[in-house]
RNA sequence: GCCGAUGUGGCUCAAUUGGCAGAGCAGCUGAUUUGUAAUCAGCAGGUUAUCGGUUCGAGUCCGAUCAUCGGCUCCA
């Protein structure tokens, strides 16, 4: 047999040949630091045997697959850690993950001590070096032998398995667990690693079942890259918007306001006016209506639009749902509705559609108490939310407006290149969870996924992700620890229209049901304040800072020159405030930079001149003296364009 | 909702293991009037998250509640 190596080179064989046999015969080098093979592009066990003319790649923990090895066998050398310290522990399941691996034990809850005990005895079993062994079984010899080892959620894997699938195990020492590898041939190629966090977590992901122990840890090629991975971790804390934020008195929170009732600050305050005020503009110049409607409705409202069924848990209900002659209401979940009675109150043509309404628009949904986060996931929050009541002609011309507004505010935040787009789609397991037939279903996503080709746009697919009205294209953006959240989302929505009876008459004279698109322009301002905060560490475009400029008079006798400055700052729109406090100019400056000002002024005189401004900014540094109206002009021009300098973009 | 950790002035942290709640920074007052990262002095600020229990005595031990954090599940 023949085979040919990444670098083109070729190998010839009599016979069969394991891949760590190729390796070795490449060079002892390369076999020592092998972690997986890579045949004809598909990944292998260093153990499998290559038996015919292939592609042979070999990788190390170099490459990205490579590392998976290290840590998934690291994972392995955790249970037997685990095992080793707490025999009645029973094992689940442990892969590895993009930012280490994890494995799930039955076991009581782990502490840091726990921790730190097993990494020491993770440390023992990589020094014995044990050879890891693969071997396979017949499916009832593989649950007897799980069984025997008192694993029954190994037995229960094992059970699930297809029924032609090959069972195999990685025994290393005396321990053995089901695994599908691949793995390293020995424990030795861990190089460096670290328990990092145990927590609880459910078997197999379902909230239904028993709460297992999860511990992650993460494993690198090299004790260097480990060291630089912690000290990452440590340092994207200093741009969490959860703590900047607070830091920055953007936003707090009271425990008897409650959870996930954030205040916003006057600071957080006026920098969602600025996004609102801009938002609300733009969607005015791009044809949307705007409306204003209440914050809570009836019960009879939320039974039509099917809410009630499918969303009562997520609501805050006011009064009492059990006693038939009080009036219910409850908060609303989104404006959807509202909106729909918008547009029923008059006859509409085919000529009055496209009708687009836009709201900015506060809604609330009584998350469970574990889930809120900062300004992330919150309780009550607003939206720049839109409906568009459009004709079946007009969809995939409305839909591609959508989707460019959205673009157009992520470009002007600078957050357009941190997104992905994930079409969200319905779950044809669970279809009592949605409104319409399985064909209208398949009908209305393929319309998404023509447009979506139409338009050009990169995006993946994610089952049971939809609206229970509809599909959704998302467009997702994680924070600094890699948590995924929906930035914006544009939904296409075929059912409720004909649920609140919503029509408009046809060019023929017939009654027809328009379709309905669901969007947001920019999505939660929250959220958004919380993505803004992370990624420019809280040093924000001029146009959005909350103070724009800081006025610093170098002494007392500068200060109504300095009022002057400012008010004529103020004057121009530009958000100013004076520092009149007695300290030392170099103070005041520290103070400035602290609070991540774009610009100061600093107020003075040299010997016999005429009263000066020097120019400071975070992008120049000392700019110098300055004509006032020249740094106005700079100033107003910044923000008129909504500029982002590349130095504010805080570098990863 | 579930598992775990945490909770002491605005912030960062002490309090010798159950024995008088303390410091730095921020704040306020006064002095200083300053040219690019910390002027000096003084003052004020706490029912130790809340409620209850054990104890002669609780920041410390126990219980409940609330909040915050890390996850799971859920979600814009």
């Amino acid at each position: 047999m023949v085979i040919t190596l990444k670098d083109g080179s070729k190998k010839e064989y009599a016979s069969p040949m394991s891949v760590i046999d190729i390796a070795s015969d490449i060079s002892e080098g390369l076999a020592r630091v092998a972690c997986a093979g890579e045949i004809d592009g598909k990944e292998a066990d260093l153990r499998t045997m290559v038996d015919g003319d292939c592609q042979l790649n070999i990788l190390t923990a170099n490459d990205k697959q490579g590392l998976q090895v290290v840590r998934h066998t690291a994972s392995h050398v955790l249970a037997e850690a685990v095992k080793r310290l707490y025999p009645d522990a029973k094992l689940a399941i442990g892969p590895s993950i993009d930012t280490g691996f994890y494995y799930d034990f039955e076991h009581a809850p782990f502490s840091r001590e726990d921790l730190d005990q097993l990494e020491a005895e993770m440390k023992k079993i990589i020094k014995e070096g044990k050879k890891l062994e693969k071997f396979t079984l017949p499916r009832e010899e593989a649950m007897k032998f799980m069984e025997e080892k008192g694993e029954p959620y190994k037995v229960e894997l094992i059970r699930d398995l297809p029924e032609d699938a090959v069972i195999s195990f990685y025994q290393q020492g005396d321990f053995v667990d089901l695994c599908a590898g691949p793995h390293l041939m020995s424990t030795k190629g861990i190089k460096a690693f670290k328990l990092i966090s145990s927590s609880g977590a459910y078997w197999r992901g379902n909230s239904d079942n028993t709460m297992l122990q999860r511990i992650y840890g993460t494993a690198f090629n090299k004790k260097e890259e480990l060291a630089d991975y912690l000290e990452y971790l440590d340092n994207i804390k200093k741009r969490d918007h959860n703590k900047l934020g607070r830091e920055m008195e953007l936003f707090a929170t009271v425990d008897v306001i409650g959870q996930g009732l954030p205040l916003l600050m006057p600071k957080g305050t006026k920098m969602i006016q600025t996004m609102q005020r801009w938002i609300e503009d733009e969607e005015e110049k791009r044809g949307y209506m705007r409306t204003k409607t209440p914050l809570m409705a009836k019960k009879d409202l939320y039974i039509i639009s099917d809410h009630w069924d499918h969303y009562k848990e997520g609501m805050f209900v006011l009064g009492d749902e059990t006693d038939e002659k009080s009036e219910v209401f409850a908060l609303r979940p989104m404006t959807c509705p509202f909106q729909y009675y918008v547009y029923k109150q008059s006859q509409k043509s085919y000529r009055d559609l496209p009708c687009r309404y836009g709201e900015t628009s506060t809604i609330f949904r009584n998350e469970d108490s574990g889930e809120m986060h900062g300004l992330t996931r919150v309780r009550q929050f607003t939206i720049s939310e839109g409906h568009l009541i459009v004709r079946p002609d007009q969809i995939e011309e409305e839909f591609r407006g959508c989707v460019d507004l959205a673009k157009y505010c992520m470009t002007t935040l600078g957050l357009q290149d941190d997104v992905t787009y994930r079409l969200s789609l319905w779950d044809a397991n669970n279809q009592d969870h949605y409104l319409g037939t399985e064909q209208q279903w398949n009908e209305v996503q393929d319309m998404m996924r023509t447009i979506l080709n139409h338009i050009g746009i990169e995006y993946t697919e994610e089952e049971g992700e939809a609206a229970f009205y509809g599909p959704k294209l998302d467009i997702q953006a994680k924070n600094v620890y890699g948590k995924e959240d929906t930035m914006i989302t544009i939904q296409l929505d075929m059912f409720l229209a004909e649920r609140f009876d919503m029509t408009y008459v046809d060019r023929d004279g017939e009654k027809k049901r328009p379709y309905i698109i669901h969007r947001t322009s920019m999505g939660c301002y929250e959220r958004t304040l919380a993505w803004l905060i992370e990624k420019y560490e809280g040093k924000f475009p001029t146009w959005l800072c909350p103070e724009q400029v800081r006025v610093l008079p170098i002494s007392e006798k500068y200060e109504s020159y300095a009022k002057e400055v400012e008010k004529e700052l103020k004057e121009n729109g530009i958000l100013t405030t004076v520092d009149n406090r007695s300290e030392k100019i170099g103070f005041k400056i520290r103070e400035a930079r602290l609070a991540k000002l774009p610009y100061m002024l600093i107020i003075g005189q040299k010997e016999e001149e005429d009263k000066t401004v020097s120019v400071r900014s975070r992008f120049a540094g000392d700019e110098g003296v300055k004509p006032l109206d020249e740094f106005i002009g700079q100033i107003c021009k910044e923000i008129r364009t909504k500029e982002i300098r590349k130095e504010e973009i805080a570098e990863n």
